[in-house]
DNA sequence: ACTCTTCACTTGCAAATTGCAAGTTAACTT
DNA sequence: AAGTTAACTTGCAATTTGCAAGTGAAGAGT
């Protein structure tokens, strides 16, 4: 049958050994890291999920970066139980590992570039990464998937980040 | 005369508040990172340095990515003081507080894909995040171009990190 | 059992971006 | 004065992206 597979434009250049530049390869692109974003922190996982996830994703371009983002070992695909035609996406450990980056893409984005995230959560964050990451990890080991931040355009509800009233002391 | 400045296609889509959206507005492509590393770690300024950095950027793009990096406020162009004809690209303010990012973006890169660096630096160097952080704040700071990082692809000479031999502590 | 949705994708195509090679202009160098 | 170098443009072909409109299999409703 000879299936043609054509994944994310790794047309020849083996670049350099950098591992800037070899995580960049992978990463590289304006989509990547926003779907990453979506399953570590908002607890997306379907197909469905991500294409409504506010970003505007187009369907082949969603469809594309799922497969590349497998073909990477950063996410796995897995059918849904309670449902045959879904099918969940899930970040691997090697996915999981992104969540450094993460944090410090959202507190850099939230300081340098214009954003709807209250200053007060990105303070509490940057303040306590260590325990964002614990958070975070903890979730993806028991496939919590209540969202760690809010959507941030929708005028949604606050973090879940604030120990305050919350049950989790992160 | 009506300059027509065509920088980095931010095609009308305002996107999502996030932060982390945000951010990759700006970053999120192939190059943009990579000359910040370029910048960060590796002491160049250049255009021309830029161009042979090693990874192959073609000059209209990275004429173009030079272009969106300073109208986004994370370098700053200089024309030289010793040649006319030369202009030093550094980072802002904004830039060098990538540099968490870029550390993270680093030791995932060497982690989880394959990738020249020697295990024993990024060890080192996850280890040591505040130290790595403050070496790469000072050399902004002080304009040290003496490169943090070798280039990691022409059988470069090691680390200047490694506090054993160096003179600077960090 | 039959129809109506929903889910996860494809497909076709136009528009935008990228990459390559070849200029161009002003500022050094010899 | 001629040649070289730095920093870009320009033209154009090859990709890649985005949009709209399918497709096929699995569930839901009746």
């Amino acid at each position: 049958m000879l299936l043609t597979v054509v994944v994310k434009a790794k047309p020849a250049m083996p670049r350099s050994g950098c591992p800037v530049s070899r995580a960049l390869e992978m990463l590289g692109d304006r989509w990547s890291l926003l779907l990453v974003r979506d399953m570590m922190v908002r607890g997306l996982s379907t197909f469905r999920e991500f294409q409504n996830s506010g970003e505007g994703i187009a369907t082949n371009i969603l469809s594309s970066r799922l497969q590349s983002l497998e073909a990477g070992g950063i996410v796995a695909a897995e059918p849904s139980a309670h449902d045959g035609r879904s099918i969940h996406y899930r970040l691997t450990e090697k996915g999981i590992a992104l969540a450094p980056l993460m944090l410090e893409l959202l507190i850099w984005g939230a300081r340098h570039e214009s954003s709807d995230a209250p200053c007060a959560m990105i303070d509490e964050m940057e303040q306590n990464r260590a325990a964002v990451l614990a958070e975070t990890l903890r979730r993806w080991k028991e496939r919590d998937p209540t969202p760690l931040l809010p959507r941030f355009a929708p005028a949604g509800k606050t973090s879940n980040l604030n120990p305050a009233k919350g049950k989790s002391r992160i």
